[in-house]
DNA sequence: GTCTATATGCCGATAGAC
DNA sequence: GTCTATCGGCATATAGAC
């Protein structure tokens, strides 16, 4: 039996996912991606159009995986969890996926800045929605006792995704536990490097 | 009078980090750069050996500007400054170089990552001061009182340094204000997102 | 579905005139 | 110092056999 259609599109996507992650986008030639594939750099032409066809579904894919594992977390929460159970595990929740998990999200946040405009512009509204879904979470945590309301919503969100998201240019998910940096991230965002003042 | 050979390649090197910082490494050839600085691509040859010479130059001035710049700002401080203090100039400092002040700076933190490993190891030990002189300037900061010494001083550097350069991708100089935004990131830092215990 | 072969063009780098 | 011309190679993409 031959390897179906879908079987063979989803090798792609992995095998490009990966090597946009590592060499970046302009680094990786579809005669890469094919050879890791194990096929020829015509016939991917069969399952796409493009590059650009290939790389816009793995950002897609990529921001789709951290959505899903950050709704799956939202849900799971008790409904009276705390602010800083909230935070916490949302973060560890996006950490464990992109760091551990998928290689797509992980290219979306390492290649999106230098695509052209009309790549970027077709993951966007994805990106949006993401965003939409930490925004709603930092809300809820405003609503919690022993939260500061002072602090700007997309201000913090831009400050949570943007730690979180540059762990990757140093973290190596072989050798650290991201627990425990989630752990300690989650301190760091919660209770600030200032000694909490005595009563 | 000609051009001197130090201006064209003053003026070759200022065009290369705006165009690697914008595009990426291997998403800028060397016609791209020779064109915005009025020259032709073979000429680029007489002031650098290779494409590689140039970023990797590139890489190192980014690296001494912010060097510099952090410097002279823990230089001016007061012997005496607080923790508060010492942070909060050192985080405006060096979001001031890199995301107004210098292209070097920020191509270096955006291609760093997808160039070959024998150009990241050149600018690998220029790269360890910097972070010596922020673990520097936590010791200091653990030595102040009213700071938590519970903090590891790599992981703060690292959730220091990511936070901030992950701004680049989103903070545009022309419509934002890069003290309101050093303001609000060391407020974050230092106090946290939990209310402060009253007294 | 995947192959081979190829069209067309841009890449980094070099040679030599001026 | 910068030019023009060009080399060999690899890029994306296409055409048609099997």
């Amino acid at each position: 039996m031959n390897t179906t259609a879908s079987e063979s599109k989803q090798r792609v996507l992995d095998v490009a996912a990966r090597l946009f992650r590592r060499d970046g986008y302009a680094g990786v030639s579809l005669r890469d991606i094919a050879g890791e594939a194990s096929m020829q750099a015509g016939s991917l032409y069969y399952h796409f159009r493009s590059k650009d066809e290939i790389v816009s579904t793995v950002l897609d894919i990529g921001i789709e995986m951290v959505q899903e594992a950050g709704e799956e977390a939202v849900a799971e929460l008790p409904k009276d969890a705390g602010a800083a159970q909230l935070l916490g595990v949302a973060m560890r929740r996006h950490l464990e996926t992109f760091l551990a998990y998928s290689d797509y999200t992980s290219a979306n946040v390492r290649i999106f800045g230098q695509l052209p405009e009309e790549v970027q512009q077709a993951n966007m509204s994805a990106r949006r929605n993401y965003e939409a879904l930490w925004d709603g979470i930092i809300e809820r945590a405003k609503a919690q006792p022993g939260f500061r309301c002072d602090i700007d919503t997309s201000t913090l969100r831009l400050f949570l995704l943007g730690v979180m998201n540059a762990s990757l240019e140093w973290f190596d998910p072989a050798r650290g536990d991201i627990d425990a940096l989630a752990e300690r991230y989650a301190d760091l965002v919660l209770n600030g490097c200032l000694q909490p003042k005595e009563a």
